[in-house]
DNA sequence: CATGAGGCTTACCTTTTTGTAAGTACTTAC
DNA sequence: GTAAGTACTTACAAAAAGGTAAGCCTCATG
């Protein structure tokens, strides 16, 4: 019952490339520099914020809790806070949440492996192009 | 022969997830905020710089210009210029942008496929939490 | 002859993002 | 008694991203 990810007839491709899209925003969160990360590590299983901020290398107390608070504000992330005495706090994710994850595990899946050949090309390219043209002449 | 999307075992899962992955880079190329849209907009057809320009709302050509190199310069567009009078400059994707064109576009469709769900979400949270315990006490 | 298109680059400035360090509160371990 | 773990927040500062405006080159148009 759930819209799954594949394009439906009904969808309006290209919504996001008009500049008031309330996808943007979502977009923002989800691609934000510690946001898929934290996806990507809570796909494989629920974390409490310590284990998180470990789990994800160089994330900062302070971003992984502004990160954390938008995705769960976005209804993708569940965090459940067990007032005991050492606080312990357990973040996963919602059906939601593990949808966008997929997506955004696909993608950084997608890079990791592809990652030989992007390195590959990027060492074919000149790296600078102060202006290379790359054909010749046509007309106007 | 070239990688798919699909995860492989050979896949070591979630290097992405360690400071130094050569990874979080390519990422953050392919999720920056202009990055995102131009390889939606690239995957519909390929588009000359002005068009492009105009195809993704709210881009500026300082912010494009530098987008479109960065991604050539990881090997996902091609670049290709014709020295005609007034300058002709075409941008497409070569078959490793193709790659990573379809998982972005999945994921900018999952989101504007769910967008009704993630509104309604969001409409649920409180949007502040000063100190909310879900559950009540347990032992430590 | 001034203007505009097309594809950029550069300088300069504003906004946003991110990081660092320290503080809070409470209890167990040393 | 003091340090450490846990989950955060706050203030301040540095860094990065983004925007604006102008310039460059050359031909066709009015």
């Amino acid at each position: 019952m759930n819209a799954g990810s594949r394009l439906g007839e009904t969808l309006r491709r290209g919504e996001v490339l008009a500049p008031e899209c309330p996808s943007r925003e979502i977009l923002k969160h989800v691609t934000s520099r510690w946001g898929v990360l934290t996806l990507v590590a809570l796909m494989e299983r629920t974390h409490r914020f310590s284990e998180l901020r470990r789990r994800i290398g160089g994330v900062s107390e302070k971003m992984l809790a502004q990160t954390l608070q938008q995705l769960e504000q976005d209804g993708f992330i569940r965090r459940v806070s067990y007032p005991v005495v050492p606080p312990h706090v357990e973040y996963s994710l919602t059906p939601l949440g593990v949808g966008i994850g997929r997506q955004v595990e696909a993608m950084t899946d997608w890079i990791e492996i592809n990652l030989p050949e992007i390195l590959k090309a990027q060492q074919r390219q000149p790296s600078s192009r102060p202006n290379a043209d790359q054909t010749p002449p046509a007309a106007t």
